[in-house]
RNA sequence: GGAGGCAUAGCUCAGCUGGGAGAGCACCUGCCCCACACGCAGGGGGUCACAGGUUCAAGUCCUGUUGUCUCCACCA
């Protein structure tokens, strides 16, 4: 089969015609798996690796935040298999609550022209059902295109039933313990979803709308107050005028009434710290049931509460006249009536917040309302320790003081819905006493009356309050389980930053306080995928790239490549067609390398030769170097990075000088080709374990086709810093010969020699040993016809051109194309730019406080740098006296 | 109002614990050299926003300024 697909290479790789078939080899042979108290072939036990994938909304797609995310965390998992740890990456989806119902009700409207109410609370769940069991697999699917090392084994659903129980386990935990209590208070309502919302599901932006300064007249007196209000409607509402207790202008009304305008009510006029004197009038109107502040006010106050808007935003009952008019209509309504009675005393434009509603985008009214909260002062505080403790870290770190701001600040948490797809709240009430029960199993008679007139609460939950529990929901709890003794807590959480309100901290909170430990230890932020322009990719702005189509274009890996390289966390980046097809490119480089290598490969096990040439010691050092690094880089997230220095290893290194300073030995035969091919394929293989977790199709695809090796490239032992492979003394020659290169390569340039005219060189050099042995390539990279090694300079050199290195000088006879004039004033400057390097280097070697205080290793390359530079101005000013 | 990010080559961005200013793309020159034109070789291009400070040494640490973006709070 290998010697097959060697030959068959084609010269361009082809990805779609691979990934397919190497995910299937990864399934089947069962790599994504994991046991609960693995061993090591040794017996001893083996350290478990975990993540939980950040749930996708069932009916979703997937989409280039998703993109990244997925990548980064398969990129640590496949490190972590490979490094030997029993990796677990716990796949699954979120119900999603709102977006759901709301996609469900729109495809409903759209194509039978129906709404929820039409159907029914019992139909209309079924469908959704119906819906999910139809589309909730297209994003798993997704996912493994994007080559995903999920256990799809444990895949999980936010609403399946093992989940199902740990919701309600909790519900009642915290309802047992206090935590959880239902209450009237005012929460934020989307007349649209017609249902509540938490504060995190509320979006503020600005926009222009009016100040109606509105007159209230005292009572029995001439006088009156002007209060300024953005929403008039709610005026219907009012039950008090409020002014700062400090405030001169009005301590004399304080306890009078005025006469609500339109409305007749007499409201008090109160005196509260909450109003600034500095605004406006100085004057408030108090809305206890329309504003969140008015509503603190009035607790204090023990003032009338009066709701004036339904759930669908139109005025009620208590709205006289005005009932049946939509908030809008009834705002329009109410400013001409207002104008009518001249109680309109100014209207001003305003720029002010207005709250949306995160799924429709409708504008949100804070409302009074029965709903569930759950208290959040409790749970915050230990959720704050655990993450001051270092017991939880971010990464990057300064997002730690982003999630304590948000813990520390936060309110009660509204968790009821009043929707129909989530989990439904576990409060019963009894019809005939009214008692109501919390439970964790569903109750039909009433344990206080014994009344079958049972019904359960119709709301259900946020559906972020699943999500929150989700580490160890998805590891079997609230049953123990091998899986959460072994893999909880689990490792690292990767996320946006977007969504560590939403989500991270009610984890924290959540695993803290019903499992006693922090959920996973590290945090991993990423920022957003941006378009080209530097815009979030919306579905408005279709502007949006679509994964699925580039991994179809230019395959996984390549856009693996551009969601990590040059990445740092938690910074946004832009994703352009530029990237990814620099990215396809890199792909085929490594494709094209492979081929190369294996085309040459007559050997049938990758192991190193006895004897090593200087180049193979120079590549395999490099290559040491490379495993230390990136592994260093991965322990440390630094992935981007590492994805860097594996793009610049094979491109640079092992392809551009690598694979050329080796072809000679190829092309002779025998051990000197034997022991270039080893060392070339041991290098490739280890560079493609490297590169694994980054690009894993490409890479187990050549892995396949390597001589010698049995065991998947997904579970192939990442390598380690090897001292026998450290042959930095080397390196420095190897060098030597290379810059000798790219000198002649650059004399020759720049006076547009073409590669098919070869040239004789001259060297007169203190590394004879170097060049001789590394002849062949050397003529080779230097399209040197033969060299010279000289004992001293020609004795004239007109007609030649000049280069010199710090051991070498190097003499280039090319009469008809040396100007000799040129030549000396080419010279000149590279004598001057050499100079110029010079007096830096020396004033620092000058400087006492630099000699006495720096580093003893520093020091001592600054004076090597310092002789170096020194050799090559002798050099060239030798070769300067001897053109003139 | 509070908190934070970003400001480095024409564009997009790396630069980890202070000591060489870098990559990709774009641009210029020359090359189809038996792995790759999705390529090879060579090259130009940066007061690392500005002003101070700490240090022998600052793109890197501290302070301030300007510009820009984001999050949180929300005063009617």
């Amino acid at each position: 089969m290998s010697d097959a697909i060697r030959r068959e290479l084609p010269k361009v790789y082809e990805p779609a015609a691979v990934e397919k078939r190497i995910y299937a080899l990864w399934q089947d042979g069962g790599y994504f798996g994991a046991r609960p108290f693995a061993k090591n072939e040794d017996g001893s036990a083996r350290k478990p690796f975990t993540i939980v994938i950040p749930p996708p909304n069932v009916t979703g797609q997937l989409h280039m935040g998703h993109a990244l995310d997925e990548t980064w965390q398969d990129v640590l998992i496949r490190f972590k298999r490979m490094q030997g740890f029993e990796t677990l990456w716990v796949p699954g989806t979120d119900h999603a609550g709102i977006a759901t119902q709301i996609k469900l009700e729109e495809h409903l409207r759209k194509t039978e022209g129906l709404t929820r109410y039409d159907l029914g609370r019992e139909k209309f769940v079924e469908r959704v059902w119906e819906w999910k069991r139809e589309y909730g697999s297209r994003i798993v699917e997704q996912l493994k295109s994007l080559g995903s090392s999920c256990d799809w084994s444990r895949e999980r659903f936010t609403m399946d039933e093992g989940l199902s129980r740990a919701v309600r386990e909790v519900f009642v935990r915290l309802y047992e313990k206090g935590l959880i209590y239902k209450g009237n208070r005012i929460i934020n309502w989307c007349p649209m979803c017609r249902t509540a919302l938490s504060d995190a599901e509320v979006e503020y932006s600005e926009k222009l709308g009016h100040l109606w300064h509105i007159r209230y007249p005292v009572k029995d007196s001439d006088e009156y107050l002007v209060v300024a209000t953005t929403r008039p409607e709610t005026m219907l509402g009012d039950t008090a005028v409020a002014v700062n207790p400090e405030d001169k202008r009005y301590s004399h009304l304080i306890g009078k009434t005025v006469i609500l305008p339109l409305v007749g009510r007499e409201l008090p006029i109160i005196a509260d710290e909450y109003v600034d004197m500095e605004f406006g009038t100085g004057c408030v109107k108090i809305t206890p049931c329309h504003d969140p502040n008015d509503f603190e006010v009035g607790k204090r106050h023990g003032l009338e509460e009066v709701l004036v808007l339904d759930e669908k935003a139109v005025v009620n009952e208590n709205g006289g006249v005005y009932q049946g008019l939509e908030r809008y209509e009834a705002r329009k309504k109410i400013v001409e009536d207002l104008e009518k009675g001249g109680y309109l005393v100014k209207v001003e434009d305003h720029n002010h917040n207005v709250g949306e509603c995160y799924r429709c985008g409708n504008t949100v009214e804070p409302i009074t309302s029965d709903q569930w909260f759950v208290k959040m002062k409790p749970l915050a505080g230990p959720a704050v320790e655990i993450v001051k403790s270092g017991k939880i870290k971010f990464v990057p770190e300064r997002f730690t003081k982003n999630y304590i701001n948000w813990m520390e600040g936060t309110r009660d948490w509204c968790i009821s819905r009043q929707l129909w797809w989530g989990h439904r709240i576990p409060a019963f009430y009894c019809d005939d006493c009214g008692h109501m029960h919390v439970s964790r199993e569903d109750i039909t008679e009433c344990e206080k009356c014994g009344s079958v007139n049972i019904r359960q609460d119709e709301d259900v939950l946020d559906t972020w309050f699943s999500s929150a529990l989700w580490p160890f929901s998805t590891l079997g709890w609230p049953d123990r389980t091998d899986d959460l003794d072994y893999f909880f807590p689990t490792d690292v959480l990767v996320t946006g930053y977007d969504i560590i309100g939403f989500w991270v901290s009610r984890m924290i909170f959540s695993s803290v306080e019903h499992m006693g430990k922090e959920p996973f230890h590290t945090v991993l932020i990423h920022g957003l995928v941006r378009d080209a322009q530097g815009r979030k990719m919306s579905k408005s702005l279709g502007n949006g790239i679509d994964p699925m189509e580039v991994i179809e274009y230019y395959g996984a890996d390549a856009l693996r490549m551009a969601l990590l390289i040059g990445n740092s966390p938690g910074n946004d980046m832009r994703f352009s067609d530029e990237k990814i097809e620099s990215m396809r490119n890199f792909a085929n480089k490594l494709w094209n390398a492979s081929r190369y290598v294996l085309m040459n490969l007559s050997i049938d096990e990758i192991k190193l030769p006895e004897t090593l040439r200087p180049e193979d010691k120079w590549i395999l050092s490099r290559y040491n170097e490379l495993v230390g690094e990136v592994t260093s880089n991965m322990e440390k997230y630094e992935i981007g990075l590492a994805a860097q220095k594996l793009y610049e290893f094979l491109w640079e290194t092992y392809c551009d000088w690598y694979i050329e300073l080796t072809k000679q030995r190829l092309y002779s035969g025998g051990d000197d080709k034997r022991n270039a091919e080893k060392v070339l394929a041991y290098v490739l293989a280890g560079t493609l374990k490297l590169l694994h977790p980054f690009m894993p199709f490409i890479t187990e695809e050549i892995w396949q086709s390597l001589p010698g090796e049995k065991t998947a490239l997904i579970v192939a032992k990442w390598p380690e810093y090897d001292c026998s492979l450290d042959f930095a003394d080397i390196e420095g020659d190897v060098e030597s010969v290379m810059s000798a290169i790219r000198l002649i390569r650059n004399r020759r340039a720049e006076m547009n020699v073409p590669p098919s005219k070869k040239a004789s060189v001259q060297l007169l050099t203190e590394k004879r040993e170097i060049f001789e042995s590394m002849m062949d390539s050397f003529c080779r990279l230097a399209y040197a016809s033969e060299v010279v090694f000289l004992d001293s300079p020609p004795a004239e050199l007109r007609g030649y051109t000049t280069a010199a290195t710090d051991d070498t000088r190097i003499f280039i006879p090319m009469s008809q194309l040396v100007d000799a004039q040129k030549e000396i004033e080419r010279l000149e400057r590279e004598l001057a730019r050499a100079e110029k390097d010079l007096q830096a280097v020396s004033r620092k070697l000058q400087n006492e406080g630099f000699l006495t205080k720096a580093p003893a290793e520093v020091v001592a390359s600054e004076r090597e740098k310092e002789k170096s530079i020194i050799s090559v101005i002798e050099k060239i000013k030798e070769n300067l006296e001897a053109l003139r």
